[in-house]
This record gives C-alpha cells, structure tokens and sequence, in this order.
DNA sequence: CAATCAATTCCCCCATCGGCGAAAGAGCCC
DNA sequence: GGGCTCTTTCGCCGATGGGGGAATTGATTG
C-alpha cells in the first residue's frame, strides 16, 4: 500500500482527489494540505509519503522551492507537479528540483490516478506537450559536440586549463617546459579560432570540446 | 492529411504498422523502407514527409546519424523514434539529434497511432519510463545554479569574459575604465575562490552563473 | 542621519601571457 | 626515402593580468 500526500489550496479539487485516489487499490492518500509549509511541518513529524501530488503557484512558498525542501527531507518521496502552468521556465526548475512528473490540471481525475501509478512504477507521467518542451530544453542544453581537429595532447592541456591552471601549472603537471605549453596553447586558439585563454576555455566548455 | 513514412527493417511487423496508420482519419502512410539509406535517397527526391517512424538499431546506417541526416534535409519532419532499446545512451543520442517522441516495440499499433497524432499535435510522446530517463538525465545535465553572491555588475562583467574579451575590451564594451573591470574581476575571483581569469570562466560556466 | 554597500576610478609592481620565429625527434602514410 | 602530423624544446618582447592599497560617488537600508 503506497502512502500519498496532496498539497494543492483549492479545497474542492483536493478532496475530490482525495476520494479518487482512496478509491484505487494499492493507493492511500494519507494527508492533504494546502500549503508546502504545513506540508513540511508534517514531513518532520509524521514519516514522509511515497508520493506527494503537489500545485505549484499555490500561495505563500513557492512551489518550486517547496520541491527542493522536500527532496531534503525526504529524498525517496516522489514529487509529481500538478498545476496550470506548464511555461518552460516553471517545467526547467520542476524538473531540475527533482520532480518525477509534470501534469496539467486540465487531466482527468482518471489519469491523474494512472499518472501516480506510473510515477510509483518507475516512469514520469506527463502530457506530451510538457515533454516536447523538455527534449527541445533538452537538445538546446546538451553540448554541440564539435571537434575542431584538436590533438589529444591538445585536448589535455585545453581540459587542464579549464581548472583553472596557468601556464606554468600546467607544464609542472605535465612534466613539460612551458615553453611547449605555450606552443600547444598557440595551436589551440589557431584551431579554436580564439586569441586569448578565456575565449579557449569558454568554447571548450561552451561546445562540449573536452 | 498528414503523411507518414515508416523505416523499420521487420517487414511484417511494417505492413502492420502501415496498415493501422493508413486506417487512421487524416493520416497516411506514403512510404515504407526497411533501412536510413533508402529512406534518406527517397527525400532527395521525393519531397519528405510530415513524421517519419524510425527504429533505431537496423542494420547498415546507425539509425541515430539517420536521424541527423534526415533532419539536415528537412528540419520540419518529425522523427519519432521506435525501438526495443531503452538504454540511457540511445535515448541521449536520440533526443540531442532531435526526434520528437520515443515509443518501445512493446506498444501496442493503436498507441502507436495515438502516438502519432500526438507528436503531429506539437507533443513528444514517450513512455513514462523513458520520460524518467529523460528527466533524470536532465537534472544531472543541468547546472547547479549556485549564487556566490554576484552583484548584477559582476556577473556582467562575468558573461563578458566568457566571450573570450580581454580587461580593456570589456572597459571599451561598458564605457568603463580598465581599472574599474580590474577591481570587478578582483571581486569576482574573491567570491568565485579562484585567482585566474580562466577558472573565473570555467566556474562560470560549469555552474550556471551566468 | 549614519552606516553600509555597490559601482566607479586610480596608482604601482612584477609575473604571466600572446605573438613572433626556429628547430628537432617520433611515428605514420605513400 | 620523403613528406606529414604530433610532440617537444627554446628565446625574445611588448602587452596584459593579478595583487597590493586607496578613494569617491550614489543608493539603500537601518
């Protein structure tokens, strides 16, 4: 029997899925409450939940930040944002915070129950629409991959430098002269297209080089 | 009417699929082809279509470059990805080449349609498990958008060196003088905990701070 | 009103850096 | 063997960068 919380400050809504939850096998919705605060005041108290459907953009604490003390209190609690908003911005810091679901309250109470017993079974349950935002936050996050051609000792002294070292640092940890640090640097910016360290650097870890 | 091409390399299970999609009210299953190759000689010609169904792991042309080859010759067709795999690594690929859904072979050919109409609807449809993947993938991807503590100045002055300027060109940039972007930087590597200019970048950007 | 802080400008000093040029051994491909 | 790239070493010079300290505005806050 898997244990469930709500917070969501619209009384009639969350006694109504109270009562649907209730009513599917294998499911207890526990407690309901309609702030995080109070919810938080019970997570030390009481043991935490399996599950917590959450609203964020419900008054008071933020609902993001709502997720993020949760997660620090009771890391194992799955989160799944219920709500109206699904603007990129509110989807990026959800999931970044740790949710394991985002769904619209425009769902039916139906597949709000099928979304908590996916979310229980190992899945994030969300419309395809917030999930065409992820990938396409997604694509535009992961590194380009490109390679300019850098050699492998390149590549090391390029990866180095992005720790911050200087010239000199680097050549002691490599065992080299800085005189052969220098020429592999002169190679980077010609290859990188760049005529300083920073800009290296910055398109190095900008574009994924190292 | 949408049109629809499918690349999968079990010819029965194509027919099916073909079939089912043709069944299916505004939608229409123009071509069938069992590899990349194929399909990628046929948009040469052809004119692509609106969403091709792709299973990535057929012999020949890794079905991961298809669909970067497929998307550099038309950007608008949708790809939804259709496949037994569900490692971390497929997906990853999948999305960062920009397919639009991921389906398992374990769907039935109705979900598949439904599928469909969703990633033509402007959704990514995928299974709740690979959207968990997704998620999880997302949020070790995402920077910790840690603080330090920056004056809006300061992170000013941080964006600009991550371009790769130098002291008097980002003086010349705000109408600043070199000394004023030096006492910045000076305050900058004190918040940062770093004393180069590159490990002010590398911080930068590996945490989000800008 | 005072205190604080952010933003701004300036000085000096020396280590470091970036751009110039040169060279030589190792390994690989034709 | 001859070319090629990669790796390594070296010198020189002027510009830049980082560290030290100091001081002035303006806004905000207490």
């Amino acid at each position: 029997m898997k244990s469930i919380w709500i917070i969501e400050d619209h009384s009639s809504f969350r006694r109504t899925l109270v009562r649907v939850l209730n009513a599917e096998d294998g499911l207890q919705c526990t407690r309901d409450f309609d702030s995080c605060e109070k919810a938080l005041a019970a997570i030390v108290l009481d043991h935490a939940p399996d599950l917590i459907l959450l609203d964020v953009g419900l008054p008071g604490m933020s609902g993001l930040d709502g997720i993020r003390l949760i997660k620090e209190r009771s890391p194992k609690t799955l989160i799944v944002i219920l709500t109206v908003f699904e603007d990129d911005d509110k989807v990026f810091s959800a999931i970044c915070a740790g949710a394991a679901g985002y769904l619209l309250k425009t769902s039916s109470v139906t597949e709000i129950a099928q979304a908590v017993r996916d979310a229980l079974a190992g899945g994030s349950p969300m419309t395809s629409r917030i999930a065409r935002r992820v990938l396409d936050m997604f694509s535009k996050l992961a590194p380009k991959q490109s390679d300019y051609g850098l050699s492998d000792r390149e590549k090391e002294i390029l990866q180095l430098m992005t720790t911050g070292l200087i010239k000199k640092e680097i050549a002691d940890r490599l065992t080299l002269s800085v005189h052969t640090v220098d020429t592999y640097l002169r190679r980077i910016y010609e290859k990188l297209e760049v005529n300083t360290r920073t800009g290296a650097v910055a398109k190095a870890l900008k574009e994924g080089l190292i």
